[in-house]
DNA sequence: TCCGACTTAGGTATAAGTCCCTAAATCGTC
DNA sequence: GACGATTTAGGGACTTATACCTAAGTCGGA
């Protein structure tokens, strides 16, 4: 596995200094950006991994960088800025980061800061990988197929649903055969939970 | 619905203010407490509310009250502090508080944050409630008839249940009916939408 | 000691779901 | 215009599940 490290500051110094200490670690892919921008601008066909942010840049500023892939699970991301204060530290943590480091920062800090970032990406992709396996199978359904999931969701018969669509409970069998074996299972509760995982369920 | 708001501190004045500021709105039920530890000896027995709460206190400090209640759902806590600083702050954030202001607060922004609060406190015990609701549900089944729901869960016909268990088909569909009964539900789906709710589900 | 819950099990009937076969109209794509 | 997917549908055999009936042994608590 790839363990990749963005870099996203607008000091040369700062960028050519973080780039030296992650190398000692020779399993890091290291890439830097000189701006907020710069990063946006690449940041929806880049890989998963940890950005380290500086606050203040010009441009976009580091809040704005965590807002916008904020959900996105493919990141974690960890501000380093010069001049923080607590409301700062308060929005970016607010905003999603793992950390606030105020500079200097101390190396084996960031770095035992860099494998706790690591271990929640992979726990985010994995959650994630679910969750876009069960979406990439029930997409692969009809809208009738769709349709009678919903209702066994529901918890009816083939012959309500077949009542509620207007069709024949005959053809209810058949659009649950297919959507069995588009999601590939055998039995409902393994059906359902594909469901559940994409998200397809009421709370209420 | 009763508005519990907890103050947390060990100064007096603070927190006479924040009582006679609080008291502006006459829909809160405000309970003070002078220190950490006073407010973590009845923190089981406490309703659910927000805490607004002292960092530096004698004894229990802030982040002990807040890892100490730190997933319980029923309190949602605001830190508001004298001598704040970064490391501090992403502490606080770090343990699940909602917000950390250095005092002098301003009021009106205590007020919108204490609207915030209160909204996530209520989506946070409307998702509880629902997985007490199922927990509680599940507890009433006998040891058995849990041991045919997991199999029902692991997608399972009857028939197999009962070989795994080394008892008759029979027993299994007796079981089943049972726990459907004292689950309270009248289909296989619903039945295992409670499951998903009390966490006993693989999310492997 | 008796009551209730849990565990176990059979019979019989009906309802529901699955698995095999075939078949045709529609609709968009190459 | 032919090909594939979608939607629609029937028949028959087989498997599963449900809904009713009864019944008995164990084990802990009132």
């Amino acid at each position: 596995m790839t363990r990749t490290v963005y870099i996203v500051d607008d000091d040369d110094a700062v960028r050519a200094s973080l780039h030296t200490l992650l190398s000692i670690r020779n399993d890091l892919l290291i890439r830097s950006y000189r701006s907020g921008d710069a990063f946006l601008q690449e940041v929806n066909d880049l890989d998963p991994g940890i950005v380290l942010l500086d606050f203040h840049m010009p441009g976009a500023t580091g809040l704005d960088v965590l807002t916008t892939m904020n959900k996105d699970p493919k990141f974690v991301a960890i501000v380093l800025t010069g001049q923080g204060n607590v409301g700062l530290a308060v929005q970016a943590m607010k905003a999603g980061a793992l950390d606030f480091v105020e500079k200097p920062y101390e190396a084996d800090v960031l770095m035992q800061l860099l494998d706790t970032a690591f271990a929640r990406l992979e726990q985010g992709s994995e959650a994630a990988a679910r969750v876009n396996a069960a979406e990439a199978k029930i997409a692969k359904l009809s809208p009738r197929e769709t349709d009678v999931l919903k209702g066994l969701i529901e918890g009816r018969s083939n012959k309500i649903i077949a009542y509620e669509l207007d069709i024949s409970p005959r053809t209810v069998e058949i659009y649950r055969a297919n959507l069995m074996e588009k999601l590939e299972v055998r039995s409902l509760s393994e059906a359902l939970r594909i469901a559940f995982a994409a998200g397809l369920f009421p709370n209420s």
